[in-house]
DNA sequence: CTCATTTAGTTAGCTTGCTAAGTATATTAA
DNA sequence: TTAATATACTTAGCAAGCTAACTAAATGAG
């Protein structure tokens, strides 16, 4: 676990992000294990309440940042520890709306100093301008990814829809 | 896929750096498909030739910032795929060194200038002492989380080693 | 020399991301 | 109204990271 910074030179930017996030999601696991909770579970839960209890489940997906089918799984899990309940939304009976249980609230407000250290200590000593620069630099990445992307797709949709 | 800058600004550095890291990941997926390669597979081989053929699997692990076992699998699928070999270490009866064999050099010869393309790609309009400025604040970061995580450890340690 | 410890490799099983395919409800067009 | 399309959710199964537990070879202490 331990990287030298010989090591972490050799690594190009890429490789450095999955690496860094992995690590930071490892001490994060870490240090809210003792409250029964895992990244992705809690890190729906913060980010819920963030957005507003009672967000759908595809909404709260996109606040994620990741796919609808990939929450279900972890909105299961905490369903399933009656930290959340879904409930079918009355507006649309297609959607259900997620909301946190009394126990879930209470969880969140004991989540929040360990969430708030864990961010404390992995960016302690660093620049806040350092700290802009590196969001500014990953929007410009995600841009260019998200085009790129885009652009194969055109591609594959080329090559696979008409077989001229 | 498609990330706005708003939504961007929404998220913390930790989350953005898996999420840009996932886009980065799947952007090279897409591209280096057609060959016959994900992620993982190409990326040990592209470090094996970097850190010299014939290195033990301990060394490319290292190398490439993962642990031994999960490098396992993806050896195994490289040398079903008749492009690596693992042979024992004369030297060292428990080590195994890992070489390309030819059709693994000729595909590392084609994915050259599609690595290239896509770093270059993602990297467009970023500007040099921006990009050290990134790799400085994750080496930070990593350094940080690595201190952290032995902290964390001994904590454990304590905890469950002597029922002091 | 012999036994204990370390190290490299291995296997098994978990986690959580993903895509693809299916269902039910809403919306839109004819 | 009815049929086609779009949307929200769901399920199933893959990918590749991880840890834990095991084997076999090397190393070191006595």
């Amino acid at each position: 676990m331990t990287l030298s910074q010989d090591q972490l030179k050799q690594l190009s930017v890429p490789e450095r992000l999955g690496r860094v996030a992995r690590q930071w999601q490892a001490v994060a696991d870490r240090e809210l294990a003792p409250l029964g909770l895992t990244y992705p579970r809690w890190s729906a839960m913060w980010k819920l309440v963030r957005i507003g209890d009672g967000a759908s489940q595809k909404q709260l997906a996109e606040a994620l940042e990741i796919e609808l089918a990939s929450l279900m799984r972890t909105l299961a899990q905490l369903e399933q520890q009656s930290l959340v309940v879904r409930r079918v939304c009355p507006q649309d009976g297609r959607a259900k709306r997620v909301y946190l249980t009394d126990a879930g609230h209470a969880l969140v407000k004991k989540m929040e100093a360990k969430i708030l250290k864990v961010r404390r200590t992995l960016m302690a000593d660093i620049a806040d301008e350092d700290i802009e620069t590196v969001k500014h630099v990953l929007a410009m990445i995600s841009r260019n990814a998200s085009q790129m992307c885009s652009e194969q797709k055109q591609r594959e949709d080329k090559h696979g829809g008409d077989a001229q």
